[in-house]
DNA sequence: TAGTACAGCGTACGACGTACGGTGTACGAA
DNA sequence: TTCGTACACCGTACGTCGTACGCTGTACTA
């Protein structure tokens, strides 16, 4: 029994890993990951630094824990309707979690050990794939696509400066633009003038871009 | 003129900004993200630890101009080719060099403004998109779809504990399989067993999503 | 010959993760 | 009632981190 399952069990009433977890979560939401310490966690948590090794084995094993609580979040594709739109579902539940989580994104890079939230949810994925008529490799395929492009999504979505329209055309006026002479950037320039005129929703972007990829995955099904 | 620009400009003999920043890089690739220190930089650079500032305002634009480095060595598209070719010679570019320095990735998330190489990229590609014939706002949504899929793809890829076919069939036998049992895990079984019988290339998987996400951008563009 | 840049460094401060060895309280057994 | 034990918790300390501050020495100019 290692120390950290050992904990897991004890401690009924007040604190236990779960708690020490979701505070963790808590803290990276609000100052980020390099804003996460042992020290501060421990104190938002009333606790000396050191009392935080009876419910986390290292700070490399609460960050593991930290991403599948976030995994946890991510919806799983229902299966009571068509693969696309159960795809779907769990598609914009993932980007909507990862917004809220932006460190998770950052983090994955560096664990390469997924947690059991993560497993389950491959899981579910993947037969939601088989069952909708992909064969074994092609369910495969369809996994990577739509990961790479649910995970590059957020990836780029966590690093803008700017959550909103107003936002966008705000700092493209007052930073973007006078950063990108037209003449060396004659592109990007009237990208942004027509972004901002037209409005920018990251929701549809996402949207689009998903409509896309599940179309163009339709005809690799098997007719079963 | 910056502290930053100064430096560039002096000392035309021996160190430079552009060298302590290469240097980094080559740390990084090799220790990782976490592995680079401002005083193990300067060790490998010979260096006493306060001597960096004389080429870097802080570790901040160091990790900033260190991801710069990385869109330098992104092929851009070229443009004596078709569309498709054009931006599938930048993605695989740009997959091979995000392989090459997986760190990149996981700093993408906390670094919001663009460098140099960065945008220059940004507006060949755009070009590209634009000269092919897709409308402003399509050009936008293309490449956001492309990019997505690009570095979500490297991000998965570097968060996968193995490289080759052959290590994935070993770690499978010895690590995933015994971690997945088959009444809880049936369709990661199934995949698993697949994916090791028919081997596993990540530079095919990557072309696979690649071609189909290209496909169905192709009727989007105007019909000139 | 004096003055001025500038590359480079030594020291120090506050924060970090965490190894080690405590202390106090709760509780079952005697 | 007493004692042993388990467990939650913590204080201190070590080595590392980024970097502020102020000092060297060298090279070159006036």
């Amino acid at each position: 029994m290692s120390a950290r399952e050992q904990r897991q069990v004890a401690s009924g009433a007040g604190l236990s890993t779960r708690l020490v977890v979701a505070e963790a979560v808590r803290l990276a939401d609000r100052d980020g990951a390099d804003g996460l310490s042992m020290r501060r966690l421990a104190a938002e948590l009333g606790l000396g630094a050191m009392s935080l090794y009876h419910y986390v084995a290292n700070k490399d094993e609460l960050l593991d824990a930290m991403i599948d609580v976030v995994f946890e979040e991510i919806e799983l594709p229902p299966d009571d309707t068509d693969w696309q739109s159960a795809m779907r579902r769990r598609a914009v539940s993932a980007r909507q979690v990862l917004a809220r989580h932006p460190w998770a994104i950052g983090l994955i890079e560096s664990r390469t050990s997924p947690g059991p939230a993560n497993l389950r949810h491959r899981e579910a994925v993947t037969a939601c794939l088989r069952r909708a008529g992909f064969p074994v490799l092609m369910a495969t395929h369809a996994n990577w696509v739509l990961d790479s492009y649910v995970y590059g999504f957020a990836l780029q979505e966590s690093s803008l400066p700017f959550d909103t329209a107003d936002e966008l055309a705000e700092l493209a006026e007052d930073v973007f633009l006078p950063q990108l002479p037209p003449d060396e950037f004659p592109y990007l320039n009237e990208s942004a003038a027509a972004l901002v005129a037209a409005g920018y929703d990251p929701a549809e972007e996402f949207s689009f871009g998903l409509d896309l990829v599940l179309a163009a995955l339709e005809p690799l099904r098997d007719p079963a």
